[in-house]
Order: structure tokens, then sequence, then C-alpha cells
DNA sequence: CAGTGGTCTAGACCACCGA
DNA sequence: CGGTGGTCTAGACCACTGG
């Protein structure tokens, strides 16, 4: 019962490890394998395969980190019980996202001034209240018309030269991400109504529905930015896709 | 200029390959390595760590899925240009997440029976117009508040039994999760306001933004399920993380 | 051409689980 | 206790890149 590998060792078209992970793939997708079956062990695969178990081990686990099996040392491997309908979200910087559509992108700079944090932001930031932060409003056009408000705010600990940059040439996301490493960032997507400035700043009318990414980012030590993203609902949606 | 281990083999209470990808990721976010920046070749490391190159290939093999390093075959290692700030935004059955909250999930079915697709939604199926779809709407609610509008069209092909179901006891998502393997799926996030209906069904008013995601499920050869997941703005929010 | 990463092997020791 | 997966080694051949 030896399933046929196209090379002894690796001159097929596919690794062998790729073989062994779409075998076990098919099982699962095709319904053979249902959540909580047992998937053969290693040493099973290994001798189906005639490949070593380094070989497949590899194959298994990452499996195991797409999220289609579950490993447990000691007892053995099993079909997930969910497959988790996920896939990743990513947030890119939206010079390169209008750019790559074939699109004009420009930023229409409002605001750019240091501010004294009131308490909650001031709170969000890890600083003490009234502590000076980099203050920037912009709006980012596609090809003329807006389809981001970037209300953000810098703590100058992390960027202390956030205002050298000129936000009609670079993006602040971008000019952060070269000058304060990322370490952690989070998000929040929800949908709001827009208030009268972004209303009137992305153009649409204060009743039409938006999308408003909240997002931190954190670099070593300092809580470095916190900004506030409003998409027109009509214009922008976030999309995914997850496969197997 | 050899890195000290904890342990010659891996008695120590981090793995050796977790150790390498310690100290490359430490580099990056520390900002001593940019972006761009030639990451020490594979003997390199193998050399500084005193472990053998498998090892050392593992940690930056894994550190390459994680987007931190951009790996080229006869090149060479380079710290990624642009970090992506992306996160893996999991979409999990509704009963899961209510439930793990802590609260009380309960459903309320509005909708259930076959309908004949109309040409838009035939062809997102890759069906004839006119063929038979199972259709059910729901309102899902958390301790008795409603959360999401739960407008379903399920194909027979996939999922013949789809109205066996008692989506009072369990939810669409999760008997299709059961009856129709997942293999691929796609979705949208936009915000809007409410149709009449969902305004209502929801106990919200038209004006109030909703969260709407529009989902399409594969299974094997059919499109098994298209979905419309609308949620009230003020009451539902999608959150992500990213670390590293 | 020498150096890189991609893959593979045939062993090995270990921690852990369940019987 | 035997079987499982988790990790590691010291080799190896290959495809590819660059000078």
């Amino acid at each position: 019962m030896t399933t046929k590998i196209t090379s002894g060792t690796q001159a097929g078209p596919l690794p062998a490890y790729e073989q062994v992970k779409a075998f076990v793939k098919v099982q699962i997708t095709s319904g053979t394998w249902r959540p909580g079956d047992a998937v053969p062990s290693e040493s099973a695969l290994q001798q189906q395969f005639g490949v070593s178990r380094m070989t497949v081990n590899r194959a298994v686990k990452e499996l195991a980190v797409e999220g289609l099996v579950t490993r447990v040392r000691g007892s053995g491997t099993v079909v997930a019980q969910l497959h988790r309908i996920s896939s990743t979200l990513a947030v890119r910087d939206i010079h390169d996202e209008v750019t790559e559509r074939g699109h004009l992108h420009s930023t229409r700079v409002l605001t750019q001034h240091t501010t004294a944090a009131e308490a909650a932001l001031a709170q969000a930031f890890g600083l003490a209240p009234g502590a000076e932060l980099f203050h920037s409003v912009l709006v980012h056009l596609e090809d003329g018309v807006p389809i981001q408000w970037e209300d953000r705010h810098v703590n100058p600990a992390a960027a202390p030269h956030y205002f050298d940059a000129d936000f009609t040439r670079t993006t602040p996301t971008r000019y952060l991400l070269a000058h304060a490493p990322l370490t952690e960032a989070s998000y929040r997507i929800e949908a709001c109504l827009p208030s009268p400035q972004e209303a009137s700043g992305l153009n649409i009318l204060r009743r039409e529905a938006c999308l408003v990414m909240t997002r931190c980012t954190i670099s070593g030590p300092h809580v470095a930015s916190i900004a506030r993203l409003v998409y027109p609902g009509a214009r922008y949606s976030f999309t995914g896709k997850f496969a197997l």
C-alpha cells in the first residue's frame, strides 16, 4: 500500500512533503476524513509514501499551522474540529493599494500640529495627561476622489521627527514603518456615520455609512501611533479569501 | 563570536530554532537590521549558534512565512521591505463567539423556504436561472439583543438536507461546516445602512450604520452558500491583532 | 564559478499520552 | 510500557543567483 512519489529524492515537479500534504488535504476536503477523525501517524505516512520521517513531519506540521489538523504530542493527529473560515486581512499602505489598482494617489493635508493629549488619549499612549503629541489629519484621494480620512496621533518618543515628513510625498504609514520599527499592532473595524468634518472632507453626506478602522501600533517600548481611518462605505470594502 | 545556546541539544527551555528566530527578530524589531538589509546566511548563523543547518533553516524559513524576511534562492535573505500590518481575521461561528463571551445565544427564524434563483444569484452559484435554492433568514441574538441578520442562500447540490436542521438548535454555519466540507471561502466587509426589513429585524433605526459581511463558501465542485450578514454598527466590530 | 537557499535522509533523544 | 509527535544532527544533492 505504497503511494507513488514521482521521484525517490526530489526531481519530481512537486516536493515530496507537498505531495504528502496534498494527499492529506484531499482526504479532508473531500470529506473522507471528517473532523475528529484520526490522521495516520507519521510513521504510517512515512511507510505509505516511502519518505523519511522528517519529510512527513514537515508536511503534517504545516497542515497543523494552516489549521487543518490538530496535533497532540503523545496522542496523535486528528482532523481539526472547525475549519476556521479565516483569512489574512492585510492592512497595507493606502498609497501602494491605490497605485496597484493602476490609479493615482494624492493627499490633502488638513492639519499638522502638536497638541496636549487629553486624558483618554494620554492613557492609550501610556503617557501623562497633557503630554505632547503630534496630530495630523489627511484625506487620501484615488484619482481625485476622497477614499480615506486619516486622523492620526503620534508619540514623539517613537518618531521625534514625524513632522519632517512631507505627507504629500509619503504617507504617515510609510514614514512610521521606516522610522519606528513595528513590533505590534491592533485594530478594530466598525461601521459609523461620519462626523461633520469627516463628511465634508470625504465629500459625502452625513447619513452615508462609513467603515472605520481604528489602528494602534506599537514600536519597541512605545505606543507609536493611534489612527482613525474613515472610508466612505459606498467607495470602499475590505475583501478576503480563504482557501483550504 | 558564538552566541550561547542553553544546551547543546535541546534540554533548554526554548528550542534552538526558536532562539535563532528570537535573535533575528530582535535585530529587526529593534531597528538594528533595517528593511532591505541582508540577513546572515544559513551557514553563518549555523556557525554563530553552533547548530545544524536544518535547524537554522527552520528558523529562517518560519520567519519568511511570517513575513519578516524575504528569501531568494541563490541570492540570500533580506529583511522584508514592508512589515505588512496584517493579521488573521477569524470568521467564526456566531454561536461560539457569543458563548465564549459568556453570553446566551439564541436565534429567531424569519424565513425558511425554497426559491427560484433570479439571474444574478444563479450566476453567482454557477447555476441556471430559476434553479432551486434554499433560502433562510435568521436573526441572531446575544442575551436577547439582536446582533446579526443572516440572509443565506444554499445550493441544494452541496447540502440537500439543509432544511432538516433546526436553526434554533444549530446555526447554518455550523450545519454547513459539518455537512459540506469547506474548500474555499471569500468575503467582503463594507458599511451600509440597513434595509427596512433588516432594521426592523435588528431593532435599530434605518439611519444607523451597519457592518455588512457578504460571504461565499465553496465546497468541492459547488458554490455551497452565499450569505449576507448584517451587524448593527453600534453593537459589533471586528478586531484583530498583529504581533511582530 | 562559489555561495545561496530548498529539499531530503537515516538515524537519534526526548516529553508526553494512554493503556 | 509502546506509540506519538517535537526536536535535532551531519551529512547530501539540487536549482538558482551572482560575479
